[in-house]
RNA sequence: CGCGGGGUGGAGCAGUCUGGCAGCUCGCAAGGCUCAUAACCUUGAGGUCCCGGGUUCAAAUCCCGGCCCCGCAA
């Protein structure tokens, strides 16, 4: 069966690298554009367009999805289907009609629930005891096509986004293998989702990492947790960026307004929330390298009071 | 050439602008105090001030070149 694969990030290079150990033809690879990135704005490739290009795959990296010159390129590539993992765009109906048996797209959450561009992050954010993969057929209306088959995986008490992406990925990629063939054997049953139980994880912004103080100590921790590694949760401290990445509930009194440094001493770095007490265990001042509490209080002078 | 911060005993930092004894908070070692301690007191060891060149009586500090780390942005 000829597949052509799109997807962009780390995860989906995973899925790439799995289905390329597979015996169905990769005929051709779809990315994101190489753009300019990082400090310095050099240029680099996609992981997608990394492990395509090691594979000797042809590789598109179109601008536009309706540009007729890609549409044409990918119409001669003549899949029968096309997998979907994290490309980061949304297909227009003329290529999700183009294969003869559709879009698969692997998706990293419990289906109806995280729908949208970010449901490894949100589903830490929110404290989901469980998350997973699903495989489904993509429709126009965003992660909203009928499911094939679904994982669950539980969520550590210390699961980060980084932490629990690295468990999906694999696990995507089984199970992007496993629909493959009972799409072929026809043994898939397509479902359709139901509508009123769908949620939304929307893509991340800076901003959403922007810590009130007001909040519970636990909700905090766990926005630090969804959001790392990235964009990283954050304060500002002096008119200064304070990044959080690490972080741990003290239970009792907080016993000052929210956002004011109740200890700060030689062992940690203790500051009062909404409720509860939240101890900020690793930190990293703009411009400065990410630091244990201990070594940043060394450095930094703070104390008992000051406000975040 | 996208913008910017930084590199100083083992850790984190000050000192650099305005050149003049290598400093602070810790850690480490030895001793003391204490029922005891992550507490307190005394003493001590530990340095290529990122690298190379230049200016100077004198460079962590000023000038030129290089390497490395980091924040923003994307």
């Amino acid at each position: 069966m000829r597949i052509v694969f799109m997807g962009t990030p780390e995860v989906a290079a995973v899925s790439l690298a799995r289905l390329l150990e597979g015996s169905d033809p990769v005929v051709g690879v779809v990315t994101q554009p190489d753009r300019a990135a990082g400090r310095g704005q050099t240029v680099i490739p996609s992981p997608v367009r990394q492990v395509a290009e090691r594979h000797g795959i042809a590789v598109l990296t179109p601008e536009k999805m309706r540009d007729p010159a890609f549409l044409s390129a990918l119409n001669h590539w003549a899949p029968q289907l096309i997998v979907v993992v994290a490309y980061g765009r949304i297909l227009p109906r003329q290529i999700l009609d183009l294969p003869a048996l559709g879009c698969l797209n692997v998706h990293y959450s419990l289906l109806p629930k995280y729908r949208g561009a970010a449901p490894v992050a949100w589903a830490v954010v929110n404290g989901e005891e469980k998350s997973g993969v699903t495989t489904m057929q993509l429709v126009e209306k965003m992660d909203a096509g009928p499911t094939f088959l679904q994982r669950e995986i539980p969520l550590a008490s210390d699961e980060t986004a980084g932490s629990l992406q690295a468990k999906l990925a694999p696990v995507g990629a089984a199970l992007l293998m496993e629909t493959i063939a009972k799409l072929k054997a026809g043994s898939l049953t397509p479902r359709a989702q139901d509508e009123q139980e769908a949620t939304y994880a929307p893509m991340l912004k800076k901003e959403d990492g922007l810590i009130d103080w007001r909040l519970p100590a636990a909700a905090i921790e766990r926005r630090v947790r969804g959001l790392s590694p990235w964009p990283s949760a954050y304060t500002q401290l002096d008119g200064k960026l304070l990044k959080i990445h690490r972080a741990s509930v003290i239970t009792g009194q907080p016993g000052a307004t929210p956002g004011e440094v109740v200890r700060a001493d030689k062992f940690a770095l203790w500051i009062a929330t909404g409720a509860a007490v939240l101890s900020l265990d690793e930190v990293q001042l703009e411009n400065k390298k990410r630091l244990p509490a201990a070594d940043f209080l060394r450095g930094a002078k703070i104390e008992k009071g000051a406000r975040l």
